[in-house]
DNA sequence: ATTGCCTGTCATACG
DNA sequence: GCCGTATGACAGGCA
């Protein structure tokens, strides 16, 4: 029973590998994690009650640096404003440099002594001095309400930064790096990393393309900061939604204004919130002193933090996010219809549309014809309609070839069941090839795409013949593209079906060998019961025919007599010689 | 450099 | 006879 306890409470590695995988497979169902993992329940609830001791700590921390502030500030009573003291109490962080870390910018933690005034009384003089900053949330003085993240965060968005507000500069920073830099929400933040990843990477479709254009055109970086700077409310409501969807319950009010700081100011301020010198940081006595239960634990990264920010991601180091353009994802980048917007355009080199293999392919060749057809045609390309000059096509026609489109190459898209790697290079490969082709109608202007060239049906494609006036060369190379899709697609079949034809036989073969033993080692055991039946009958016979005495009490001679019986079981006696002569007769 | 595999292409046969 | 398909054979790319 114990055992049974203790391999519930420590989970073997296979049994934590086993649950990772699960869990993977199962993120793409909405499930989190923590439904499968037992340690990570466990180490929420540990992580909830030190939270709750933490907090207290903080609570005290905080009341401390409301004082401090308070304590350099005086009550301006012309503006209601809070002005600091003509007294030089602030240092700046300048003069602070790598300093101690208990004293920033306002000196928020300067060893001074604290005003009397409460900190119930800080927080009421806050509340009438700052009316923007929603006093209804009179904050009770316990972070859960913080007052010190919600009223920066709530400040109008005409204030650009949350260091142009001279009276809650470093105290607030002070305390939302130390309140970071806890080891528990050091982990917190972590795993908040992770499923804003997995977030974004499971809502590709929604929310990470607005989100992250940035990282995905290159170039175009400027726009993805000029969107965090000026980020739309519904920008921002979307990704708090998202955000506040994959926070775990249990926390608390300060993690979900996390990311509303990052989504209110872009990734710098949101660094200079958090971390306004790195030294500060660094340095910084408490973030290192608390941490001394997550030894092993890196300290929280600005680039992580950045990451809660929806504009620009691309800025520092690569986000985890830009592993998906690598990652195998299934998805094919010239048929995201994304990929196809106006932002990728007919982009630098004119190679709009081309795959990878298509650049392989003209890099590799660079005196082939390929590339000449590309200095010769730079962007007329047909690129499934997109940049056809199918300008007098009907529209009927267009609309049959955006229907026809998202069906093409049909064995090369789902018909295979050969190992993925395979049908990988199977698609690259098709892809190079009809690059070629298609540089083949680029060049002499076919206005067809391969893809309709090939898949049109007989009449329809006629049709589309009939109604362009196309030269000798045209009609040969597009009969001849016809011809080569078609075949090889047959070819792609005909394999296909060959190796499924050989996997039958093979299976065939060992179900035929599997019938013949079986009907081997039946056969020797009829074998060895005949066998014996005939020895048994011999035995009998002789015994039989043993006890047979003549008139005389005489012994039959075996060579003059036999024993043979009839279907009904009668018993005669035969003389040799008289069975003779009787089958002679 | 060799080898085996994969794929595209051609030629041909068949329905 | 044309078209689509099937298949053997060949060549080229690639690991």
């Amino acid at each position: 029973m114990m055992e049974i306890e203790m391999s519930k409470m420590q989970p073997s590695q296979q049994d934590m590998d086993l649950i990772d995988i699960l869990w993977r497979q199962d993120v793409d169902l909405g499930a989190g994690r923590e439904v499968f993992d037992f340690s990570y329940r466990q180490k929420e609830v540990e992580l909830r009650r030190r939270r709750e001791q933490e907090e207290q700590e903080l609570q005290e921390r905080l009341q401390e640096q409301e004082k401090t502030l308070l304590a350099q500030l005086q009550l301006d009573e012309e503006t209601g404003e809070f002005l600091p003291r003509s007294t030089p109490l602030t240092h700046t962080p300048e003069a602070d440099g790598g300093g101690a870390g208990e004293i920033t910018q306002n000196g928020a933690f300067a060893e001074q002594e604290a005003d009397p005034m409460s900190f119930d009384e800080c927080m009421q003089l806050l509340a009438e001095t700052f009316p923007l900053t929603e006093p209804a949330e009179s904050a009770p003085p316990c972070l859960n309400t913080s007052a010190p993240p919600s009223t920066d965060l709530m400040m109008p968005a005409d204030v650009p930064a949350f260091t142009q507000n001279p009276l809650l500069p470093g105290s607030l920073d002070q305390a939302w790096m130390e309140l970071l830099s806890l080891p528990e929400l050091q982990c917190l933040n972590m795993q908040m990393q992770e499923t804003l990843d997995m977030n974004a990477f499971m809502k590709p479709s929604t929310e990470a393309p607005t989100q992250n254009y940035g990282q995905y055109l290159p170039g175009m970086d400027h726009l993805g900061s000029a969107q965090t700077e000026v980020c739309p409310p519904e920008f921002t409501n979307t990704y708090n939604g998202s955000f506040n969807t994959m926070v775990s319950p249990n926390m608390n009010q300060l993690s979900l204004n996390v990311p509303d700081v990052g989504a209110e100011f872009g990734p710098e301020e949101f660094n200079e919130l958090f971390y306004p010198e790195m030294e500060v940081k660094v340095n910084n006595p408490p973030i290192t002193s608390d941490g001394g239960n997550m030894v092993g634990d890196p300290p929280v990264n600005p680039i992580d933090l950045q990451s809660f920010s929806p504009g620009d991601f691309s800025s520092g180091k690569p986000d985890p996010i830009v592993e998906f353009q690598d990652s195998d994802s299934g998805l094919s980048l010239d048929a995201s219809p994304h990929m196809s917007s106006p932002g990728k355009s007919i982009t630098q080199d004119g190679s709009f549309g081309f795959s990878d293999s298509d650049s392989e392919e003209m890099e590799g060749s660079p005196g082939s014809m390929e590339s000449d057809y590309n200095e010769i045609f730079p962007l007329v390309y047909l690129n499934d309609g997109s940049q056809t000059p199918l300008s007098e096509k009907s529209s009927t026609e267009k609309q049959e070839m955006k229907l026809k489109n998202p069906k093409m190459e049909p064995a090369e898209a789902s018909g295979h069941s050969k190992p993925p790697f395979t049908k990988d290079k199977l698609k690259k490969r098709s892809e190079a090839r009809l690059s070629r082709d298609e540089q083949r109608a680029k060049a002499l202007q076919i206005p067809f795409t391969v893809d309709m060239i090939i898949n049109l049906p007989v009449d329809d494609f006629n049709e589309m013949m009939s109604k362009h006036q196309l030269n000798e060369a045209q009609l040969a190379l597009v009969r001849d593209i016809r011809r080569r899709g078609k075949n090889k697609v047959a070819a792609q079949n005909c394999r296909k079906r060959k190796l499924e034809n050989i996997v039958g036989l093979e299976y065939e073969l060992d179900s035929l060998k599997e019938e013949k033993e079986r009907l081997m080692k039946e056969k020797s055991e009829r074998s060895s019961n005949l066998k014996e039946m005939k020895q048994q009958l011999s035995t009998l016979y002789q015994e039989v025919f043993g006890m047979l005495r003549d008139e005389n009490g005489k012994a039959f001679s075996p060579n003059e007599f036999s024993l043979q019986h009839t279907a009904d079981g009668t018993v005669f006696l035969v003389p040799r010689l008289k069975k003779t002569l009787v089958k002679n007769i």
